[in-house]
DNA sequence: CGAATGAGTGAGTGATTAACCACTCCCTCT
DNA sequence: AGAGGGAGTGGTTAATCACTCACTCATTCG
């Protein structure tokens, strides 16, 4: 609508970018439920008013913070794929599990996935685990070309590294927290 | 304190083991922070007053509940375990792992672990939580003798497995779902 | 019998929450 | 200059939550 030069992005579309990168942080530590509207506000630096006219309520808030956070896994998988040592499955698997594991160690983007999950019994958040795992399968299994077993090991490495990182097994000098980590 | 024969058990005990059991199911839904104390005394079929004069709070009724879990997940290993074909590790963790599969098949069970591990930003349901995979991962070094490798791969499986009840994959026809689920 | 004890509840309380509305400020275009 | 609209907020509300208290009913024991 407006002018026809330069300057093209919304500061609205700006805030709401903002928000999604903030609101990461605010619902890892306590999930979907635990999470107050207010707190993400203030997280993101703006009134709980306003991000009610960013949004049009938690639920949508919370499946665009889970898309988000998808969309960086992704990325994150193709930066992996593309620093892989050679095109064999295997190594491109081990390629992206490493980029996965740096990506994970702040924690925060992981919690957000492990809520998400846990937050599947209201539909539209289900939707969105779903069509996270699907586009996860899917790239990997493009961008490798590994086998199903392989791509089946691929994620439960990957969900045991979640749920160490979940309960910060690394911070704990037990015989459990060693055979698991690896 | 009273009578020297016979029942032996306090009412108020049977009761607080009814609630553990009916609250799995309570809990399964929405997590900790999302069920509210009224929801898991309904499910047990007691006033929400009398829940709380059976637990002191409900950070403590969920950590209790989380403990039972872990029990429950235990004996059914145990019985994996017993009904192995042979006493080689492999043998007994294909056991145990088919035991898990059974069990889980509920959903409940397994939906209290995962928001266990969602709510662990909480010290006490973290504690419970960690005490959980910790009796897991020795109780299932002690009965198949494996490898740190093989329990991991054990517990790598599970977590899949979990996740996938979790979004309820078996539902889907999707090509994600059917190579996850192997 | 009568007192004591434990099971169990109805009716709250104060605090918090998601969501809404009326409002101000500031920038831009004419 | 001034109108129009978008950015942003303070204040509120109806509902809900964890938790409490005063109370009743049933059993048990001396």
């Amino acid at each position: 609508m407006t002018m026809t030069s330069s300057r093209r992005l919304s500061t609205a579309e700006e805030r709401r970018h903002t928000v999604l990168r903030t609101a990461i942080k605010a619902f890892a530590a306590r999930g979907y439920y635990g999470t107050t509207t207010t707190e993400v506000a203030k997280a993101a630096g703006i009134s709980q008013a306003y991000l009610y006219r960013l949004f049009p309520d938690k639920e949508t808030l919370f499946v665009a913070v889970v898309d988000y956070c998808s969309a960086r896994i992704r990325e994150c998988h193709a930066e992996g794929a593309a620093a892989a040592a050679t095109a064999e499955p295997a190594a491109v698997l081990a390629a992206m599990a490493a980029a996965y594991t740096e990506l994970i160690a702040d924690r925060d983007l992981l919690m957000v996935l492990l809520h998400a999950t846990c937050a599947s019994s209201e539909p539209a958040i289900r939707e969105a685990v779903r069509a996270c795992y699907a586009k996860q399968v899917e790239y990997v299994r493009a961008a490798s070309g590994a086998s199903d077993e392989q791509i089946r090991r691929f994620f439960g490495d990957g969900l045991l590294a979640n749920v160490l990182v979940g309960v910060d097994a690394a911070a704990l000098d037990a015989r459990w927290a060693r055979t698991l980590l690896g």
